[in-house]
DNA sequence: TTTGTCACACTAATTATTGGTATGACACAA
DNA sequence: TTGTGTCATACCAATAATTAGTGTGACAAA
């Protein structure tokens, strides 16, 4: 890899994350979702994994711990969500959707499938290997303890 | 001071310390009192000090965090004392005596006073002032920031 | 273009709790 | 008398969630 290609890395990595995320967005905004696309994958990650708490769900989305706790706050002000004082432990709370979030993800569900099918297009099965083997390579990289699940 | 002394002070509180508290607790024990030393320590302060937190109290009382939590543990078990989650910080509570509690500290107080002025016979207000000051002096020489209320 | 608002990311610090170990005091059994 | 069990407390290390502060990006409004 020439000089170059290592200064270019970072940039194509930060712009496309974050165009995947204004695009994302913007057709949240569209569609009155009432969700950003941040608290999306904290409902998303709270329909697939029953009772978890805040540590658990801040490494499955791989958030840090403050900004969990504000975005489970305004997930709780909305009513997709609850905290339930963890039976064993005082410290901790365990989250699960309401019957409101349950509904909420029902309904989003198959149209953030679209949307992020946009993204694909003109890309096959093989692109997308690439593209996981590659970044999680990456990651893995510059991470001590290397555990991914990507 | 010489050597001796210099391991003798260390012996003499300690020995001193536990007599006193050795004896009070025994007192209590016959008194039905229902609660130990270090437990009326608490309610004491609870009686005196309005919606504290456990930070707060447990510099009152001198005993660390995890210690203070199992004591007021038991308290609010017995029905004495309860935590009010605070409302500004929901990292911290806020504890009261219950009605309960308040009526045991009338209760006990006369009797634990005439107890604990058992240990001060034969010695005066000027004594108490000399042991006060050699006291102090000491906490104060082995403690980085001076701040004492004794 | 500038400003304001909102949401998130990151860092440092805080509050109370948990777990483990040790000690003292006391009661009970051998 | 000695040993064991129980309870309460002290101490240490670590943990879970929260608070406070700062910065950035995205977007809307002036």
């Amino acid at each position: 890899m020439t000089q170059e290609q290592f200064s270019k890395y970072s940039f194509l990595l930060d712009r496309t994350a974050r165009k995947v995320k204004q695009y994302a967005q913007q057709k949240f905004n569209q569609g009155d979702f009432d969700v950003t696309v941040d608290q999306w994958l904290v409902l998303k990650n709270l329909s697939e994994n029953v009772l978890v708490s805040q540590t658990e769900l801040a490494q499955l989305v791989f958030k840090d711990h403050p900004t969990l706790t504000r975005i489970i706050d305004i997930l709780c002000k909305k009513g997709y969500v609850e905290r339930v004082p963890h039976p064993q432990d005082r410290r901790s709370f365990q989250l699960h959707l309401t019957n409101e979030g349950v509904e909420k993800v029902k309904a989003l569900k198959p149209q953030i499938t679209k949307i992020r099918e946009k993204a694909w297009e003109n890309l096959n099965e093989r692109d997308f290997e690439e593209f996981r083997r590659i970044l999680n390579t990456i990651y893995d990289n510059l991470e001590e303890h290397s555990d991914h699940e990507a």
